[in-house]
DNA sequence: CGAGCCGTTGAGGGGATTCAAGCTCAGTGG
DNA sequence: CCACTGAGCTTGAATCCCCTCAACGGCTCG
């Protein structure tokens, strides 16, 4: 690790200022490359921001691109052929999603934002250009997949295993992890809620108030929350002792 | 693509005739490697044969192998803090596991052989080792990444989503993509079928009577049975109708 | 042969869904 | 200004699916 500035600083094109200011750039994806590849990127990558419920990109288009979050949180979403849609997934700052355009295959899942999201867009051409000859790229993007892998299979363990108050508070506990230190965490609509945890509004909207009740949770304005975390682990705790 | 023999077939040593006589390997994770990168890899990749509900890892054990699957079927299990199990995703024939090892990193599941299952142990020294210079080999690591990323969120929107008997009816369509041409699939233990959807073994067990009875399903000795495709496609047709 | 594991089936209870009715609140137009 | 509307949230009552508890049969194995 060293202490020198991942993006250069001296360019005049307007995206080197904004990699310069970037709040993630030494967890990002390219946080391993150096002053000489560096140069070039600039001027490929578009930064964007999405309001919630836009969509990054549908599942099955060939993909051009990566992005990685800057900002925000984004979900996966698949619908079987039942028609009945699950969210499978939520990924937040510093994660890298649409991975797999690398490899030329289209996007597996819907991918939605959940807050205003800040993207960067990363042609796949410029990830392709870069990681011949270099080895340290390569492994950056195995990390990101594996990392991706862990959500998904916790997602199943964790989210879609058991009573529906014990997934909800696994949830929660989720979304605290992409909090601020404020503990305002950004709490879904009850049908969104619904989809990560396979159960109806009505039910999710009756443990929500119960875990007001409680005083788990308080609601605040614009889907928002404020969690006590005590609270919730204490909730958590007794639902293991049962 | 090339025609020529994927391993050398003239080494002397005994794996290498093993490789040379493997039904996967132009599948394989050494798919893509030339003969100038075959001639040592032999003497490093030890074959091995594990009986059902052996131990392949431990989740959290630092790993320093992957594996590829030449036989069988391997499963993924995660228990949770309340002590419960839930299997999370299962890899098959020509899959790639524990590549989280290749990252320096601990074993993120359990993994278990669920029938008879033939590995390759690949020692991470060795990928390393290649992965070096060239660039065909990463890609190929990231495919497979990707792949069983999607198993794993195909596991949230297919097996964890919906009534129980659409979710083994999903289960059961799944395992017919490891059978056969006879479509004889292998059959989980009730209590495996609860771990991998969620359910207790009695629901399982009732379930799969009833499916037993609807001429879906016919038990055959061993942990196997033979599936009836015509009578599955129909019964999840009506799953969604309903 | 008894012990133990696995699978099956039954009866009863509980948790989640379904169906239904209000509620709040932001946006709209009279 | 305020009724009107529709979307999202909440709550209630009835139903049903699945879990829990329980008993029993087949099978392997010591």
């Amino acid at each position: 690790m060293h202490a020198i500035p991942i993006y250069r600083q001296d360019g005049a094109h307007p995206q080197a200022h904004a990699c310069a200011a970037c709040e993630v750039r030494s967890t990002a994806l390219f946080g391993v490359l150096d002053d000489a590849g560096l140069d070039r990127i600039h001027t490929q990558i578009a930064s964007m921001t999405l309001e919630p419920d836009a969509v990054v990109y549908d599942r099955g288009t060939a993909g051009l691109a990566v992005f990685t979050i800057r900002e925000g949180l984004v979900r996966f979403e698949r619908s079987s052929e039942h028609g009945d849609r699950r969210i499978v997934r939520i990924a937040g700052r510093g994660d890298l999603i649409g991975q797999e355009a690398l490899l030329h295959r289209p996007y597996a899942d819907d991918a939605v934002a959940c807050t205003q999201v800040h993207l960067c867009r990363i042609p796949r051409a410029l990830v392709d250009q870069l990681t011949l000859g270099r080895d340290a790229l390569p492994r950056e993007l195995m990390l990101r997949w594996q990392r991706a892998l862990d959500a998904a299979e916790a997602w199943v363990s964790d989210l879609s295993t058991g009573p529906a108050r014990r997934r909800l508070l696994h949830l929660l506990q989720r979304l605290a992890g992409h909090a601020g230190p404020d503990s305002t965490i950004w709490l879904p609509r009850r049908e969104e809620i619904g989809a990560m945890l396979d159960m109806t509004v009505e039910t999710a909207s009756r443990l929500v108030s119960t875990l007001r009740r409680e005083g788990v949770l308080t609601l605040a304005p614009g889907r928002s929350a404020v969690l006590d975390r005590a609270a919730l682990r204490k909730a958590l705790l007794a639902e293991g002792a049962a």
